[in-house]
DNA sequence: CCGCTTCGATAGTGAACGTTATCGCAATAG
DNA sequence: CTATTGCGATAACGTTCACTATCGAAGCGG
């Protein structure tokens, strides 16, 4: 019973793995099946249990790769957070006039509501969590302060691209775009039916309209 | 040991309670208890006990009130999303043109989140719990719908006062605008700083004045 | 090929949880 | 004043969970 292997190994390479080779195998597989158990069940109602076989693991290897429950979900938090921040930013920068960017990174955000809404779900705990634990909240914060960072890049960008000036600091702007995917997110997982698919591009639309000028006055 | 009263009970009067009396002040103070205990544990972390004790009572009467912690949960979320919609409205309702209208909510949802953390903190884990289970979702669903509907109601009778027209649907504009203060409210209890009090407002504005022209074409 | 080191398996611990069966006692009706 | 009804107290049950102490085995350096 060496491996039931739920989840599929990198590769059980026919020659014999370097010690840290091996480690860091036992790692993502052990990240791979806690991504598979938090999405489906959440962070309370995953075990250790659980997320270890599913691995093909025992709890064991859990224990020696991180230091608990806690430790496994926040490290998984900020390698998904990362990975998805990627992905909108370069939807976006290919996008040839502020309007198309808007419905660019727009539909990009809907789709992955609609592709992994297990993935929202765990996001929005990983938030709950830290603004409960006042030990964790910085990361929280760190990691809404990324993502914040990154779209004001991307609006800055934009605004010296095509030359306009801004009713209101890029920063809070930023902190908008933010707040209004996360909302859509939210009324459309709860309820699919009542926010169509183009909403949030029209919106942002409407939103940068109003917000920007110009730059001759 | 009648009562140790750490919630305080609506009155002992002196005079003997009916028996319906005696059994709806019973699931009053529960009530009160139970919002205590999960604004400060979650509803994860707060347990049936603490809360029976908090009221004064054992968790037998619990369970005699309600069919258990979810129950208790979703009746207590219901009542607290029916006063604080109402809360809102009130405070756009009375304002003189639409960008008051919009500072004057924006403002009244900033200082909610402000006053009570804990209870938007609770709104998330309700809805976190309707979108995993499917038996719950329909009334999480219905809630946000009644805000949805408050919202757009709102949105219609400033739309007929000041003889507007506009650009989207007030439906799809009361999702924006939910969804925008949604947004606002976690990014600010993740991290106060990032989030200055007046963006809801300024944001609102543009975006209404984005989305709304005078009637007359 | 050998001895040392470390990774991971196994089994187990203690605690906390939601829930329910049982029973005393007080409020109602006659 | 008595009989009855049902609310709420108590205590215990069974389950589940995160976590750890111990030990075998497999990679590593020599």
């Amino acid at each position: 019973m060496r491996a039931t292997d739920t989840v599929a190994a990198p590769k059980p390479t026919a020659t014999r793995m370097t010690r840290e080779q091996s480690k860091a195998n036992t790692r993502e597989r052990l990240l791979a099946a806690a991504r598979s158990a938090f999405a489906s069940s959440g962070f309370h109602g995953a075990s250790v249990d659980e997320i270890a076989s599913r691995a093909g693991f025992s709890t064991g290897a859990l224990y020696s790769n991180f230091d608990g429950k806690e430790d496994l979900f926040l490290v998984l938090m900020e390698r998904e957070i990362d990975e998805h921040s990627r992905e909108i930013a370069t939807a976006v920068a290919e996008r040839p006039s502020v309007a198309e960017r808007a419905t660019g990174g727009a539909q990009r955000w809907m789709t992955m509501i609609e592709r992994e809404p297990e993935l929202l779900l765990l996001f929005m705990e990983f938030w709950a969590y830290g603004v409960r634990d006042a030990g964790v909240r910085p990361k929280v914060a760190a990691r809404f302060a990324q993502v914040r960072r990154l779209l004001t890049q991307l609006i800055e960008d934009g605004v010296r691209e095509f030359d306009l000036q801004l009713a209101l600091p890029a920063e809070q702007l930023a902190v908008a775009v933010d707040a209004l995917a996360d909302g859509i997110a939210r009324q459309k997982l709860a309820d699919p039916s009542a926010v169509p698919d183009d909403l949030m591009g029209r919106v942002l639309g409407l939103l940068f309209s109003a917000a920007t000028r110009p730059a001759g006055e």
